[in-house]
RNA sequence: GUGGGUGUAGCUCAGCUGGUAGAGCGCUGCGUUGUGGUCGCAGAUGUCGCGGGUUCAAAUCCCGUCACUCACCCCA
């Protein structure tokens, strides 16, 4: 069946170059997570959709559904969904495995998700996201939810992502403030007043009174969105709009404790932005949102938040606090942007080039010589002359060519090896040539254009 | 789901008010009998997204459809 291959919006795939890049990040992100003791685990793909609707029950998450094919309309059973987040997942693993897992748990899990989302610049319908979790039994300490995204902040470190903010946000804050002043309709408040990047202040204003607020309750949630500091100044700036309601005490206490730690680990990482407001619904206290400087219109590339009550058997609740890095995003805001790849589309740092079919076994032991002491390499797929096996490597971005030496007229001649970059040619032995270590694998770099 | 844009070579695109398909890059070969990149010469490649309509004639005009894309919603 001869049918046109088209791409699918929304499930990209990327060529050798890029893969290698994510890969990159892949490793960069488990090494950090598990210099921090976090411990993986992989869940299902799939959950019921009860589980994945949760208590809030609106349908409107945009989840995959999942059936056999040849399942007849008898054949109900219960109905499957792609997960669209890693949290819910690890919840239900949490209730499930409870008695074998040791608490506080903190585990680290990088999978695929899948949202049935219309597709735009850096929003996918299937990606990947790295989430570290730490649940405990009845009561969480505070502490994790500045540990969090300071974790995030070495792994950003350690990447080619330039500069970035973490933003953080209580959401005690926002529902004491507006219950304070009076206003009932929390979530939609929360929705509108993060538009302000996006619409500015004057329509959030108006569709603040659209909504029913007064101008004065208007007023007073953009100015609490205004707010925002690197340190817990922040607090007083709340203070002095005069509103007064426990929850926001709570909030503010919260979130100046985040602050305050992350603030003596990384100093300007973290800031307390008052007007992020996004995420899932479970989010019962602080949240987290990161921008990458300069990547701002591709939204947040790491964001999570503390849930207190997600996990529940009835009996016993298990709070957590999370983040997660939306790495596909991440990715290809950076291939796209800023133009991003690696040195190499292979991983191979060597050709062992072939000088003719009889002497393929001898390219074959340089190359298991080779990798013998960890340098990747390839043997020349055909004996070209060496002008097109030498291009062959070109092509792929392999530094270097092995030319096998033997006998010729003028006696025995020995291996040598070529850069081809700069040209330079030596006389080498498979079983004690180096090259640097920077050659050893795909390099990040960036395309100048 | 709603609204806008776009579908022509592997890629980026040109092709006016209809006249029978092009460029650049890339690719293959040769110059260069085993050492590439530059340069020169030669060459290959298209159901012009799909279906229908108008017409002597459609990539071009009309209708439909599908896909991709941008925005809204929501979010990594």
């Amino acid at each position: 069946m001869a049918t046109k291959v088209t791409p699918l919006s929304g499930f990209p795939e990327l060529l050798p170059a890029e893969r290698l890049l994510e890969l990159h990040f892949l490793d960069t992100i488990r090494e950090v997570f598990e210099l921090h003791g976090f411990t993986p685990i992989e869940t299902r793909a799939v959950e019921p959709v009860e589980r994945l609707l949760g208590q809030g029950g609106d349908a409107d998450k945009e989840i995959y559904g999942l059936r056999r094919l040849a399942a007849d309309d008898e054949d109900k059973g219960a109905e499957l969904g792609l997960h669209f987040d890693l949290t819910v997942p690890f919840a239900r693993y949490v209730l499930e495995h409870a008695g074998k897992l040791d608490f506080p748990f903190r585990r680290y899990q990088i999978q695929k998700v899948w949202r049935g989302e219309r597709p735009q610049q850096g929003r996918f319908r299937e990606f990947t996201q790295a989430d570290i979790d730490v649940v405990d039994v009845g009561a969480l300490a505070p502490h994790f939810e500045a540990e969090m995204p300071l974790v995030i902040a070495e792994v950003f470190s350690r990447l080619p992502v330039g500069e970035f903010h973490i933003q953080v946000n209580n959401r005690k804050i926002t529902e004491g403030f507006y219950r304070g002043l009076g206003l009932t309709d929390n979530a939609g408040t929360l929705r509108i007043v993060d538009k302000l990047d996006k619409i500015g202040a004057a329509n959030v204003r108006a569709l603040l009174v659209e909504s029913g607020a007064t101008e004065e309750q208007a007023a007073g949630c953009l100015a609490l969105a205004e707010i925002r500091s690197d340190d817990t100044s922040f607090v007083d700036q709340v203070r002095a709009l005069g509103v007064d309601h426990p929850v926001l005490d709570e909030g503010l206490a919260e979130l100046a404790a985040v602050i305050e730690t992350g603030r003596s680990v990384a100093p300007g990482v973290l800031v307390a932005d008052l007007r992020i407001a996004r995420g899932l619904d479970y989010y019962t206290g602080t949240v987290y949102e990161t921008q990458l400087v300069g990547g701002e219109a591709w939204g947040s590339v790491c964001s999570g938040g503390r849930y207190d009550s997600l996990a529940s058997d009835g009996r016993t609740t298990y709070p957590g606090v999370g983040i997660s890095i939306g790495v596909s995003r991440l990715v290809h805001l950076l291939i796209d942007n800023r133009g991003l790849t690696t040195s190499r589309r292979t991983p191979a740092a060597v050709l062992v080039a072939v000088t003719d079919e009889e002497s393929r076994p001898h390219s074959t032991a340089v190359a298991t010589a080779l990798r013998a002491r960890g340098i990747p390499c390839e043997v020349a797929p055909k004996a070209d002359r060496f002008g097109k096996q030498i291009r062959y490597a070109d092509r792929r971005g392999i530094p270097y060519v092995w030319f096998p030496g033997g006998r010729d007229d003028s006696g025995e001649r020995p291996d040598q090896v070529k850069d081809i970059r700069s040209g330079e040619q030596v006389e080498a032995d498979p079983s004690t040539w180096v090259c640097p270590d920077a050659d050893l694998r795909p390099a990040v770099v960036t395309l100048t254009r």
